[in-house]
DNA sequence: ACTCCACATGAGAATGATTCTCATTATTGG
DNA sequence: CCAATAATGAGAATCATTCTCATGTGGAGT
């Protein structure tokens, strides 16, 4: 129960004002680019375990894509779950009371333990879907 | 349009049935691990193609672990989610009306097109679950 | 303000799952 | 049976992530 002891540092600091800006899911990579770019470099191990204990803190999210990339992005603390954009990342945080009673009901009606569940809809933005202009499909799946 | 041709090898036989002889998810290594445990080797690299053109054929379902590993599962062609012991592997399909409803109108409400939703939920099985008998954690989290 | 030192950083090596390469093998139509 | 060509598999290559460890630094104590 010792939780380790935690130094405040620049990179730190410059990783979670970078995530405070955006409301983007993104890898660790491309976090790593965006802070480089705003001439507030953080090393690239540093990007991924600042990432990692402020997951464990909850104080970010973490999905994977199918491609197999973990992505981060700044969340409230609740739990929730996201309805994010396929194409620029943007995402909106939803809740689903109906989900929660679900998930748990599905999970004791087959006598598991200690469930938990996993749930993100996808889908393309307003700004990035294609326009609703029948048969012209701007960018194809 | 042009579905290339599928030759039938033993190969593709071997996986296809030791797929229909478990219900637990899998990574390919795992599968891989299994054929050549039953004496009916299959290249690791067919493995892996064999399970993505299942998958792509909507014979196997895919899904990844916090880990980052790929498992596969044989399962029914229809639309459902999964209910799995995080110990074994062990899977049931479940359906859930509730969700799909709620995830294309969460996805509407918020104008995103072409949604697609993900949803899984995770657990103890029964033989894997720690005895009911109260305050004894066999395994701790 | 100065010292100390445990924790933090970062460049590069290591890891590990998955994919790719390409020489060899095997299926299938004729 | 033969030829055409798809499938296989051993090993190399890829690539996100993690690890190593020499060096830097926050901050408590003085
Ligand atoms: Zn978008
Ligand atoms: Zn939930
Ligand atoms: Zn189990
Ligand atoms: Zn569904």
């Amino acid at each position: 129960m010792t939780t380790p002891p935690r130094r405040a540092t620049r990179q730190q600091a410059a990783v979670a004002d970078m995530l405070g800006q955006h409301e983007t899911f993104r890898s660790a990579q491309e976090w790593h680019a965006l802070l480089r770019a705003a001439g507030d470099p953080v090393g690239l191990a540093t990007v991924y375990r600042t990432l990692q204990s402020l997951a464990e803190a909850g104080e970010v999210d973490v999905l994977r894509t199918d491609a197999g990339e973990t992505l981060y992005r700044a969340c409230s603390a609740a739990h929730h779950h996201h309805l994010l954009c396929r194409e620029c990342g943007f995402t909106v945080e939803v809740d689903g009371p109906a989900v929660e009673a679900w998930a748990t009901a599905v999970a004791s009606a087959h006598g598991f333990a200690l469930p938990r569940h996993t749930v993100e809809v996808t889908g393309l933005c307003p700004r990035c879907a294609p326009a609703t202009s029948p048969g012209v499909t701007t960018s194809p799946e």
